[in-house]
DNA sequence: CACCCTTGTTGATCTGGGTGAACGCGCGGA
DNA sequence: TCCGCGCGTTCACCCAGATCAACAAGGGTG
C-alpha cells in the first residue's frame, strides 16, 4: 500500500459538530492550547467553544476582515493566504489538526485561511477566548509558547524563501511536513498534502511547474515516492542532506 | 543637511551603564514590553536588570547557544543571523531601540544577534524575567502582543522574500524601516540604515550588487537620496507605489 | 456515457538577478 | 603622510528558474 493520507478523507479525530462533545474526548488535544487546562477549566472552554465545519475550499476568514473569533482546528487542513493587489499570491502557513487561527491578537486578518479539505474546527468568540486568557494565565503561557513557536517557524521559512535553491525548498518542505504529520498520527514515511502543487509553489516562492520538475526529480532518483494525495519519504537521510539543513 | 542618523552615534535615549538608572526615565519605555508596567512594579523589573552594552559588531548571544538572557534594546541596532551549514545567510530581522530579544522562550537561540553599532541594552535572566512573568500576567500579555506583532512582520517578510522582484524588495525594506524609525525619533523622511549592503542583501534574500543597483536606480529616478548613513525619502508615494503594497 | 474543466506534468525558450571581476573612495593604523 | 583594506558601485556575462505552450489524467456533471 503507497495511498496516503487522502484530501477529501481527513483525519476524523475528534468527533465534531456533535454539540455534546466534551473537550475532554478531544485526540488533538495534547497538541493545542487547550492542553493547559484541565477538568473544570476545561469545563469553562467547553462552554464558550462552537463546533463549526468548513468544506474543501470554505474561507474560515478572510484577509483584512475584522477579526472576531479564533479557531482550533480539530481535523483536516487549511491554507493560510496573503494576496497581493496584483494576483501574486503567498501562503504563509498551513493549519494542521491541533494547529491554533488567531494567534496574532490584532484588530484585522492579516490573511485569509480556507479550508484545503473538509476541516473541522473549534470556533471562540475573540472576546470569550481573551476574557479566558485573562482569567488563566497558564492558558496565556501556553498561548504565548505556540506563538513564539510559530515566529520561529516562520523564520525558517524566512531561510527557506530568501536562500535556498528550488530543489532545497522542496526537500524542506516535505521533510518539514512530514515531522508536523508525524506529531498529529504518528507516520514516519508518510507526507499526505492536501495541498495543490500551486498552493506550495505560493508557500516556497516558486511557480507550478518548477514544484512539478522538482518532485519529479526526487522521485527519480528515488528519494520520494508520488502517490495519490501526498509522497512517501523513501530515503529521508538523503532528504536531509538535500535541505542542507 | 541631508545627513542621517550615523550607525556610530547612536540614539542616546537612555543613560544605560549607569547602575543606578531607573527605568521611570527610560525614553524607550513607552515602545517596549516594560510599557506594560508602573510604580513598584517598574521597580521589581528594575531590581532584576542589568544594563549592559555592546560595541559595534560584538555579539549578544549566538546561534545555537543556550539562551538564558532576554534583552530589551533601548539604543543602537542588532541585527539578527541566521547561518547555514555552507556559509548562506539569512537576515530575519533587526532589533531597534525599544525592541524585544527573547520573545521564542525557546531552549536554545535559532538566530545570532550581532550589534550594528554601539548598543545599549536591560538585559534580563531569562529566569528571572520568567519568574517576573508569572507575578504579573498584564506584561506577559503585553509580551504576547509584541510576539503577535513580529509574526505579523515576519508574514510580511514571507510576501516580500517569496513574491516581490527586487526593486519592490528594497523600496518595502526602505519604507519598513522609516515607520519603525518613526515610532522612535519621530522622523518622517530620515531613514537611518546601520547596517552593510551585505546585511540589507541577506535581508531580502538578494545579492549586494543588486541592492546598490536598486538603490542606484531608486536615488537616479529621485525617489529617494543616498546620503552619509542612509537615505532620505524624496518621494514616499512613489516608493510606496513601487513597493506594491 | 460523453463532455469539460481543473490539475499535474513535460518541453522549449527567455530573463531577472546572480556571478566574477575591476575600481574608487574613505578611514584607520603605521 | 601614506598605505592597505573594507565597502559600495559598476560592468559583462551567465544560469536557475520563470514563462509560454502543449498535453495527459482524472473526476464531476448533465
Amino acid at each position: 500500500m503507497l495511498d496516503a493520507q487522502g484530501s477529501d478523507a481527513p483525519l476524523t479525530i475528534c468527533p465534531n459538530g456533535n454539540p455534546g462533545t466534551e473537550c475532554s474526548h478531544c485526540k488533538v488535544r495534547a497538541l493545542s492550547v487547550c492542553s493547559a487546562l484541565e477538568g473544570d477549566e476545561l469545563q469553562a472552554l467547553d462552554k464558550i467553544t462552537r463546533h463549526v465545519s468548513f468544506s474543501k475550499h470554505e474561507t474560515l476568514f478572510a484577509q483584512g476582515d475584522l477579526s472576531d473569533a479564533v479557531y482550533n482546528i480539530t481535523s483536516g487542513s487549511v491554507r493560510l493566504v496573503k494576496l497581493l493587489p496584483d494576483g501574486r499570491r503567498q501562503i504563509v502557513g498551513f493549519a494542521l489538526p491541533g494547529d491554533f487561527l488567531g494567534l496574532s491578537m490584532s484588530e484585522r486578518n492579516g490573511f485569509s485561511a480556507e479550508a484545503l479539505s473538509a476541516t473541522a474546527t473549534c470556533m471562540f468568540a475573540r472576546k470569550d477566548f481573551s476574557a479566558l486568557l485573562d482569567s488563566k494565565p497558564h492558558l496565556l503561557r501556553r498561548l504565548h509558547a505556540m506563538a513564539s513557536h510559530e515566529l520561529s517557524l516562520a523564520q525558517d521559512q524566512m531561510v527557506i524563501l530568501g536562500r535556498r535553491t528550488a530543489e532545497e525548498k522542496v526537500a524542506a518542505f516535505l521533510l518539514g511536513l512530514r515531522k508536523r504529520w508525524a506529531r498529529i498520527d504518528g507516520s514516519t514515511v508518510r507526507a499526505p498534502l492536501p495541498m495543490s502543487r500551486q498552493d506550495i509553489g505560493d508557500f516556497l516562492g516558486l511557480t507550478v511547474e518548477t514544484v512539478s520538475r522538482m518532485m519529479t526529480k526526487l522521485a527519480r532518483d528515488k528519494v520520494i515516492v508520488i502517490v495519490p494525495d501526498g509522497v512517501r519519504l523513501l530515503d529521508p537521510a538523503r532528504l536531509e542532506a538535500l535541505a542542507e539543513t
